[in-house]
DNA sequence: GCGAACCTACCGGGCGGTCGGTAGACTACT
DNA sequence: AGTAGTCTACCGACCGCCCGGTAGGTTCGC
């Protein structure tokens, strides 16, 4: 059921129209409700009137609203599973791969930021088994930019960062962006995408002359990370 | 009315008791219940048991529950101007003056939370009126910022980088703090508020001498804003 | 005539909010 | 000292509404 909601899903966010398949219309409406008035403010009559159903039309689609919003948060977090981990997991060199990491997901968002930000809004809304397994994947990101601004930490290009503090800051600074970034703003996704990117790389290297590359001689205590 | 409310709500942050004031406890258990299951999941009742009166008795206290709403984010905004804007205003210095707003911001974050984080989640919350008188303070503090970033520009500490992303990329990283922090973890609120600090910090001031040292991140273009 | 794609009508329940009442402390008058 | 009045701080019961969800059709293309 899951698997099926999202490839509707991908679709849906791929090509826009083209084919029969309603529900991915559907779970695309009801991202940008939940993404605007919030998942416990949005009613399911809400979502019907958007798609042009009745309520009990719409229930000939879906199982239910918790099961609506699993499945946007398993789209978003695929989404990013393929836009973003997987490219930036090839990348050997610990800084491209966090230029990667922040560009694509910066760019993501600024493309369609509903179903990524209902990912890390909405949560309590979940069934607590669905939360659990939406929790594990996004623990696993920050797990992974942690990684790699540990690698970096080796190669002597940061001193004295937590990686765990530094991969939160990080995201922090991406997920804000669905928060002020408009398609009809000044600037436009791209240059906001390279504002963000350049800020994020400047705020984990060291500056300029003091870093004595791989010799961390005086950082606060090393982080514990040593997964991966 | 909503300024005795705000009082009322101070006197509790300050002192945790000691006068009979039954509202202050209501004010901080409504913050601290918002906070964490969200405004629109929490019912009047569940805020009436966690003080030990019934919903009609809670009544007695207030207005309503977007009254209550508004009354947390009136206080959370006089929190931060007092603690934050005001403070970092008096200091002349661009860089001074930066490193004061994070670091005081974020120290109030890890501080308590619930009324900081429920004023930038909840505002679809607020009637109207009351969400455009809040979005208004929120508008000054951003602009406070980005003026402040274009100081440190004009001294050229800050080269190509536009003053709105940046307060907002900074604001990111601090608000983002009460979704991750907790209280009994790792890291002391200290700790936490310094590394954010010095992340924040380093994110806008130019790097030695060579501003982009061989990344593929190329993003020439100058910041086109000349407010201020 | 049969299944996919919908609808109308309805259900139980919880919501925000209100109403009338009242226990008890305190005051005021006799 | 007794008692009538008054005010604060609550409570039980209730209201209308809308919620998520469902039962049982009906329409329509094949």
């Amino acid at each position: 059921m899951t698997a099926l909601d999202n490839a509707a899903l991908r679709a849906a966010t791929g090509a826009a129209n083209g084919e029969q398949d309603r529900r991915a219309e559907i779970y695309r409406s009801a991202a940008r409700i939940f993404h605007r008035k919030g998942y416990h403010a949005t009613s399911i009559n809400d979502i019907a009137a958007a798609v042009g159903l009745t309520k009990a039309g719409l229930y000939y689609y879906i199982k239910g609203k918790q099961d609506l919003l699993f499945a946007i948060m398993g789209f978003a977090m695929d989404q990013l599973d393929e836009q973003v981990i997987e490219p930036a997991r090839r990348i050997e060199d610990p800084q491209t791969r966090l230029e990667t990491i922040v560009a694509r997901h910066a760019r993501l968002i600024t493309q369609d930021s509903s179903a990524l930000t209902i990912l890390v809004n909405e949560l309590e809304g979940l069934l607590p088994d669905d939360r659990a397994d939406i929790i594990g994947r996004q623990r696993d990101y920050v797990d992974f930019i942690a990684d790699t601004l540990a690698a970096l930490r080796d190669e002597g290009k940061v001193l004295g960062l937590d990686p765990t503090v530094g991969a939160f800051s990080l995201l922090g600074m991406i997920l804000w962006i669905s928060r002020w970034y408009r398609t009809d703003g000044r600037l436009d996704g791209d240059e906001v995408v390279a504002e963000v990117t350049r800020m994020a790389i400047s705020a984990v290297l060291n500056r300029g002359e003091d870093s004595n590359a791989g010799n961390p001689a005086r950082t606060g205590q090393p982080a514990k990370e040593t997964r991966e």
